[in-house]
RNA sequence: GGAGAGGUGGCUGAGCGGUUAAAAGCAGCAGACUGUAAAUCUGCCGGGCCUAGCGCCCUACGGAGGUUCGAACCCUCCCCUCUCCA
């Protein structure tokens, strides 16, 4: 049986969509978003709440705690089992989240490169932090492995970090490694649609409601337990909310910097599910036609 | 009424005689994405023309004049904001 994906930019009613199709078809629904991962990460990733968990089954919400090492890889080695375990109970993976990445890592893998070495990342930042760091590791990177260093920019310092520290490591250009082919796992990819005006009205609504109920709470009480430096504090919404603990950032100011975060990111969102191929698009202005459509979509793949 | 400060592209805001269609940031648009991905990064961003060039032509730094070879930058008047004293 293929899973289905439910894709969209944030706030496009990508979880409510799941959740009905999980209870018209006999689904469970498995997250795909990096963040809603995290215990305790609740009113800025805007979990789904606990009668929808204890309405339809939820799995990979709530794994691992903010200070955890946690990746794509990680996640496609956890999430396969998963949907192969709801698969073998004759129910309907529902895939819903928006990191498309893990998505990606899921459905298609990724190549079998050994993974972080936090002692090879330490040596690399440390000549980050140099003048000029960024430049010598570019030119360093050139020199190891010219055809990545071409495509990567010096100043993303996260992609020239990774591909040094496999060259270290392995003694291998990342480049050797094939990309990620074609031949991804079936499934059935619906993507919600949303026309960009009404889309930011809701997304700045659903900023605002998430300070009043408590996002800087929430994030108080989270810092207590985990250092400002845990990734997932680096999150939209956290991030600012964060900022708000330390009184680094008034309250005005970190809903509006919130906003403007949210809103590129649903940019972003957008831009990586063009590319996508066989992608359902579904307008997603009215919850009901949405609904129907997917369903339809579903049964004719079923059938 | 008196004394200051200021009016710059959609916004914030630099520039203070030429190399300025005007820094930078934001917003906007397009894109990338091989283990940090709600991360990280790239490009475009007044308009028009074409022989497509470090090309040409318009329009643009509150308004109108002026000085100058040349003005967003200097002078004059006007209009408008803000702060302070009354």
């Amino acid at each position: 049986m293929t899973p289905v994906v439910i894709a969209g930019p944030t706030g496009s009613g990508k979880s409510a969509l799941a959740l009905r199709l999980a209870l018209a078809c006999g689904g469970e629904i498995v997250n795909y978003d990096s963040m809603q991962i995290y215990r305790g990460f609740d009113i800025g990733t805007a979990k789904p709440s606990r009668a929808d968990r204890k309405a339809v089954p939820h799995h990979l919400f709530d794994i691992i705690d903010a200070d955890e090492e946690f990746n794509a890889a990680d996640y496609a080695r956890i999430a396969l089992p998963v949907c192969d375990a709801i698969d073998g109970r004759g129910r309907v993976p529902i895939l819903a989240g928006g990191t498309f990445f893990y998505l990606r890592a899921l459905l298609s893998g990724l190549p079998s490169m050994p993974g972080r070495n936090e002692s090879i990342r330490a040596r690399i930042r440390r000549i980050a932090a140099a003048p000029n760091g960024p430049m010598r590791l570019h030119r360093w990177l050139s020199r190891v492995d010219a055809v990545t260093a071409a495509r990567i920019p010096p100043p993303d310092r996260h992609r020239v970090e990774r591909a040094l520290e496999v060259w270290i490591t392995t003694g291998r250009p990342i480049s050797s490694w094939d990309p990620p082919g074609d031949d991804e796992l079936p499934s059935l990819k619906i993507a919600l649609r949303l026309d960009r005006a009404t889309l930011v009205e809701s997304l700045d609504a659903r900023v605002e409601a998430m300070y009043r109920t408590g996002l800087v709470e929430e994030t108080a009480a989270l810092l207590r337990r985990f250092p400002r430096s845990a990734r997932p504090f680096g999150a939209i919404g956290y991030r600012e909310a964060a900022a708000v603990v330390a009184g680094e950032l008034d309250v005005a100011s970190a809903i509006a910097e919130t906003r403007r975060r949210t809103r590129a990111y649903s940019k972003r969102q957008l831009t990586w599910l063009r590319a996508e191929r066989n992608v359902h698009w579904l307008d997603a202005k009215n919850r009901e036609e949405t609904f129907a459509a997917a369903l339809r979509l579903l049964t004719e793949v079923r059938s």
